[in-house]
DNA sequence: CGGTCGTGTTGACGTGGATCAAACGCAACG
DNA sequence: CGTTGCGTTTGATCCACGTCAACACGACCG
């Protein structure tokens, strides 16, 4: 005996459906009504679970569709010719990867699960359909890759003005600050990167961070024990982001 | 006596047209059709001139619309609290500023005009409206915000992992790319912007941006007289940024 | 239980680019 | 034609961060 429509309809719920997801507020479905996050339920098709350390997608991999993040962390990468490493982002629940791939159909850059990791695959085409017949979707989408290229602009700042320990407080501030939105203490939280990644994102060497962890540690500005992170002078580290002249 | 229809298409044409624009292939209309893309003059409004160092807007102006770059030179850049100026980016004929306003409804950054310089009005709600009724401009227009995302991890590429002569090189290059394009010499071409214009974008110091000039220049890579720019021998350019490891 | 591997910390030292300072080229202008 | 001022070049010095190296720590495993 087949379930009835109902019953798979429940099922999904508990399982994809973004209208029971308690990330809607940060993801896609941002202010549509009931019947707009209903369709857009139908189109997220597939979950896909990615372990740790392994690649939602490939620089040079086909461009097919975005992916939020239901559970998780990511890292995205670009790699140049002779190998070094650029870390481009640290990805949370909510947030959506893949957007890069749009422009060549082809995705440019690594995004690489930090921990056992789930998305929703977003196929790229039927977003594009349904957003032609809901202007909400379709302008929040459009605030959604804006906000990427906002968050580029930002980076650039820090990695073109600012000094290792600037980089470091507005890294922590950043990360701190968006575990709040979701939920959890902004004071305490662990993080899911190496201090390699950490410095070739901040554009510093992992000795650098290491130090500069160490000097905040000393400073009385957060506590350190591996990835484990408190901070505990907030005001302070902000204070470092506004430092008088260059 | 008013003008015909006719005329006033004709003028239009002379003018602002999409239809009659040289640039069409680098712009928003590329891959329309002919119907789609008078559609699109129809909503590409106004024109407007912007004098050398003039804003075309600034960081915390309410976005209204974004805006395609007819003839001149821009740059963008974004200020911290402290005053200290970052150039996120350097945009060209053909090319569309604006999309860091769209996520928040007021932009994010200064555009301001290193020459005199004219762009077209594309009303953002209006675009958005006429993307919904025409695919191909709803996906050109992802294609182009995907592409400044691009761009951006390029960007942070350069100034996480690269060393001053490298980000010069590859800026040299990427600006000779970009003038070839729009149908100019990719050897010999006149930039726009000061030293410490460049050396902001590159997170140097304009003494370290010319020392790297002269550097070139003693090589015989490129000769150098102020903003005049000959690039002499492109494949050893190309070799600065293939360097074996880090 | 000892070995090994990945990650992180810390110290000593070197260097690329910042900083400080002076002078120059060139265009605008009285 | 000299003055003014901005942008640029060049030199001398300094220092923040990179580099190299040693060691510490915990997880995993034979």
């Amino acid at each position: 005996m087949d379930e009835s429509a109902a019953q798979v309809t429940f099922r999904r719920m508990l399982t994809t459906a973004c209208s029971a997801c308690n990330l809607r507020e940060l993801c896609l479905p941002f202010g549509l009504n009931d019947d707009e996050i209903a369709r857009l339920d139908r189109l997220v098709g597939a979950r896909r679970k990615i372990g740790r350390q392994q690649h939602l997608y490939r620089a040079g991999a086909p461009f097919e569709a975005l992916y939020a993040i239901r559970v998780g962390f990511f890292k995205t990468d670009v790699l140049n010719e002779d190998g070094r490493e650029q870390v481009t982002g640290f990805q949370m629940p909510g947030e959506i990867l893949g957007m890069d791939g749009i422009s060549t159909e082809r995705h440019s850059c690594n995004a690489i699960a930090l921990e056992d990791s789930e998305v929703c695959v977003i196929p790229f085409e039927q977003l594009e359909s349904l957003s032609r017949d809901i202007g909400t979707l379709q302008h929040h989408f459009h605030q959604v890759m804006s906000r990427e290229i906002v968050r580029d602009h930002g980076v650039m700042m820090l990695l073109g003005t600012m000094r290792a320990e600037e980089r470091l407080a507005a890294f922590l501030l950043n990360i701190s600050q968006r575990f709040t939105t979701r939920g959890f203490s902004p004071a305490e939280f662990h993080l899911r990167m190496t201090r390699e990644e950490i410095g070739s994102y901040l554009g510093l060497k992992l000795e650098t961070v290491s130090r500069a962890f160490s000097k905040f540690q000393e400073q009385g500005l957060i506590s350190v024990q591996q990835r484990r992170i408190r901070i505990l002078d907030t005001p302070a580290l902000k204070k470092m982001l506004e430092r008088r002249n260059a």
